[in-house]
Formats: structure tokens, sequence, C-alpha cells
DNA sequence: GAGCCGTGGAG
DNA sequence: TCTCCAAGGCT
């Protein structure tokens, strides 16, 4: 690195003081630092997740659990229901598991070490440098994928990643400074939200632009270089709306995997061709909606049949629990299905 | 290491 | 409309 690099942090810093965008788990720049409760909840909300998503969800959750001890003590099926929408469910039950970790093996407090934060689950080495230094105000390496395109480009690293991950790294060890380390953690993570953003960065108003190289180079949206990605593949599935005296069956999805330890709708199975009434949960007169649903995921778009069917309590049904459909809201259902069942709804009129 | 794991916003 | 991808972690 350049000998003037540290003094990306100080321009870096002055610029945060102006610009740092208030948010509900925040401490303003120079002040002492949040509840780590907080900082620890946002970190995990804020996986993969943007801003603007985490907030609501993020207030609503601190009302109903304000600490460890109140989350430690949660109903599992309620801590999932209250995740709902904000995908990457793993998460959600890696909180519980924190949460209980933390009350039972370390006195209902954080730990402020990077080693010790990253053996509670759901803790990886990004969040664990993060709460380190958010909540701790401990020197940390903070690197998340808005520090990764930050320093890519000014470093003008062009090996593609994942490859590059070191090299980034420690060209972020290079210029973190000593003192203020949540702050620059967060200013980093501000200016790569709000101008060194992936698509049209607005280099005009960088704080660091005199130090980027790749603004030198004139090819600031270059970096970092990615691979190349393979296209989503398609699989087909049905959902099943079993309704019976104004209430619809809902299931369990098993803890591991996809929505995992979610309620849903029962579903067939998801193949390369639409399954029809496949492990349908009941024998029914089902009737096929001439609409489908289709919901995109991280790997693969799905398109669902929908089937829909009206019973009487004579019929035998495999396991489940009927959710009145006038609350359907409160059930806590992904979007995937949540949209579904907002289809069949209005199929019913 | 690479694949799995949601969702909504931006362009 | 469609593609990309975001305050990653786990296996």
């Amino acid at each position: 690195m350049s000998a003037n690099l540290p003094s990306v942090a100080s321009d870096l810093l002055g610029w945060y003081d102006r610009h740092a965008r208030e948010l509900p788990w925040r401490a303003p720049p120079g002040t002492p630092p949040p509840d780590p409760y907080r900082v620890w909840l946002s970190e995990v909300m804020l996986q993969q997740t943007q801003v603007a998503t985490v907030r609501p969800h993020f207030e609503r959750w601190v009302a109903r659990w304000p600490d460890f001890a109140r989350l430690a003590a949660a109903d599992d099926a309620e801590v999932m229901a209250a995740w709902a929408g904000l995908g990457y469910y793993a998460r959600a039950r890696n909180l519980l598991k924190g949460a209980r970790a933390i009350v039972s093996d370390h006195g209902g407090r954080l730990p402020d070490s990077e080693a010790a934060l990253r053996t509670i689950p759901g803790i990886g080495d990004y969040t664990a440098a993060a709460i380190a230094a958010i909540a701790f105000g401990r020197r940390a390496v903070v690197v998340d994928a808005n520090v990764e395109r930050v320093v890519a480009r000014l470093a003008a690293i062009d090996t593609p990643l994942p490859a590059a991950k070191p090299a980034i790294r420690a060209a972020t060890d290079a210029i973190t400074p000593d003192a203020h380390a949540g702050d620059f953690a967060q200013a980093m993570m501000d200016l790569g939200s709000t101008i060194c953003t992936t698509r049209a960065p607005r280099c005009l108003l960088c704080p660091i632009a005199r130090h980027c190289r790749a603004l030198a180079a004139g090819v600031p949206d270059r970096f970092p270089v990615k691979p190349t990605k393979r296209a989503r593949p398609v699989r087909h599935g049905t959902m099943f709306w079993l309704e019976r005296d104004g209430a619809v069956l809902l299931v369990r999805r098993p803890a591991r995997g996809l929505l995992g330890g979610m309620r849903a709708l029962p579903t067939g199975p998801w193949s390369d061709a639409p399954p029809g009434l496949a492990d349908a949960p009941a024998e029914a007169d089902w009737r096929i909606s001439p609409a489908t649903s289709e919901h995109g995921f991280t790997h693969f778009t799905l398109v669902s049949a929908l089937a829909s069917a009206v019973i009487d309590g004579h019929i035998a049904v495999a396991d489940g629990e009927w959710w009145p459909i006038a609350q359907i809201e409160s059930a806590g259902l992904p979007t995937v299905f949540a949209k579904a069942a907002a289809m069949f709804e209005g199929m019913r009129e």
C-alpha cells in the first residue's frame, strides 16, 4: 500500500462526522457505543439484507424482546414467526441459539473479543469483527461486501473474488485506525452503500477519491472483479390450500434446509416437471387454479401450481394446524407462501 | 472451497 | 421486465 493510506482514515472519519446515517441501532459518531444487544441483533439482521428492509423489523423486535435474557426465554415458534419476511431463516434459528448460549455460557453478556464472539452461533468473521469494533470499541478489521468493494477500488485489486479476499483484508488492515474503530467500520459501510456503490459510483462526492487508484485509472466500477454466475434453474411445485370452517391447514417445515423451521402451506415435491397433486395433504376435490405463483430464491426460481379444496371434518388430514384465515397475517409465513396465500384468498370470493 | 440459504430494491 | 446483489454463515 502507498504511504499516504493512513490519511484515508482521517478523511473518511471527517466525512462520517458530517454524513453518518441515523439508524436505530447506531450511536452518533464520537459518542459512547450502543447497547451490545442492539448491535448484535442489527448485525445479524443486516447480513445480506439492506438497511431499509431491516429497520422496521428491528424496531418491532427490540420492543418485543429487549435483551438477551428475554430473547433466550422466548418461544421458538414466535421467534421464527417474527423473522418471517426477512429471509435466510437459519439466522433466526441461530439468533435464538446464540441468545441462549450468551445467557448460559457468558453470564448474559456478549463477550468483547473477536475469538469469543466467533464461538456464538450465527456470528462469523465479519459479525465478530463488527461487534468488537462497534459495541466495544476494539480495533478490528471489519470486511463486509461494502468494504470489499471500497478497498478493491481504493487499491485497484484486480484479482477476482473470492481469491482477492486475503489481499483485500490486508489492505483494509493497513487503513484501519487504532482509535474510533466502530466509527471507521460504519463509515466504510456507509460509504459503500451511498457513494461507492456497485453501479454508478458517485466519485465526485467521495471523501477519499484522492486516494483511489481505480478512479485514477478511470475505471472505478471495474472493481472488484467478480466471477460469472450460473443461471438460476426453474423448479416446479404445488402449494395446497385446504380449507375447513374458515381455517386453512398449515404445516411446519423441517428444521433444516430451505425455509427450515418456518410455518408453511403444504407443498408437494419440487422438481423439474410440475408434480400435480403428488403429496396432497388429504383426499379431496382439488381445484387447480389456472394461475401459478412464481418466486425467486437464491439459487432457483420456483413455479407453483395452486391447488385448493374445501372439506368437512370427517376427512383424514396429514399433520398440521388449522389456522383461521382471517388471521393468516399473524401466521408468520415466509414471503413465498404469503404471496400464494393472498392469491388463494383472492380466489375464494 | 463451493454450494446452500430469501427477499426486495435499484437500474 | 429482468438481472444483479446486499452490514454472511454454515456445511
